[in-house]
DNA sequence: ATGGTTGCAAGGCAA
């Protein structure tokens, strides 16, 4: 194998939308895909429909109802293990594995909290432990050392750039886009030395979204999208990352996920 | 204008 397809998706109940990934893996080709919102406890979890589909490979750390990360892959890997209860909730927001691949790569599955309505940490709860979570995770990424031959994929409910989102004027004070929320996110990556996979590949100047809200009549022609979805690789991948797609077809699925799912391939 | 939709799981919470 000389290069690695990496495909994360907020799948967003992987129960219900099992069927889905037969065309996410015609359309995307996955070696290794990374869930989250699976909303499904362990001992639910559809091992044998993912093994049906070439993932031989699983890793699931669920709950019931709520959050929940998965890593499938059609390499073997090894589960890190070593993670942080984040928050010491055990809500179900992080996977680490090592893949067996040339050289080894350490891959992490983030679901980071999505915060709540209202922006302010004294009065949200939600707000809090966003900030929190993300603090918890810029410490862990700065005790650990710049990272190499990584990769950090998932929903980080969190759209950096100004033209991450449909209009940065108007959600500079909504949950996701907050100046607070895009300064702890860039300390985070700063924090573990990580580079922006997908700004590698579309420049800032250009909008890039992989969330639409269910909410609007219709999402395409609204277009009011946030880059909520994220892959970071380690600076030694920088010059490995060979393709990516943000496949937006995926939002007019049949019963989909509001986010699409996002794939980078790097060469190993 | 303070909505609008979805999933889980069986009423309201979270997104």
């Amino acid at each position: 194998m000389s290069s690695l397809r990496i495909v994360t998706w907020n799948i967003n109940s992987v129960r219900l939308r099992l069927p889905l990934l037969t065309g996410l893996i015609e359309a995307l080709r996955p070696d290794v895909l990374c869930l989250q919102e699976t909303k499904c406890p362990d001992e639910l979890f559809p091992h044998e429909g993912l093994s049906a589909l070439g993932f031989e490979h699983r890793a699931a750390r669920g709950m019931k109802g709520y959050n929940g990360v998965a890593i499938l892959s059609r390499v073997p890997f090894r589960v890190r293990g070593d993670d942080p209860d984040w928050c010491a909730r055990g809500d179900c927001r992080h996977i680490g594995v090592d893949l067996d691949v040339p050289g080894g790569l350490e891959l992490h599955d983030f679901y980071v909290p999505a915060g709540g309505d209202i922006p302010d940490r004294e009065t949200n709860a939600k707000f809090a432990h966003k900030l929190d979570f993300i603090a918890e995770a810029t410490a862990w990424n700065r005790a650990r050392g710049p990272v190499k031959r990584s990769v950090l994929v998932g929903d980080l409910n969190v759209a950096p750039l100004e033209q991450d989102v449909w209009s940065h004027k108007q959600l500079l004070d909504v949950v996701s886009h907050t100046p607070v929320e895009v300064a702890a996110l860039n300390g985070w990556q700063q924090a573990g030395g990580w580079y922006d996979a997908l700004r590698h590949f579309v420049p800032p100047t250009e909008k890039l979204y992989t969330w639409w809200s269910y909410r609007a009549r219709d999402w395409e022609a609204s277009n009011r999208g946030r880059r909520l979805d994220h892959v970071w690789v380690s600076q030694d991948l920088a010059g490995q990352l060979r393709s990516f797609e943000v496949h937006k077809p995926a939002r007019s699925w049949i019963q989909t996920s509001d986010h699409v799912p996002v794939m980078v391939e790097v060469s190993l």
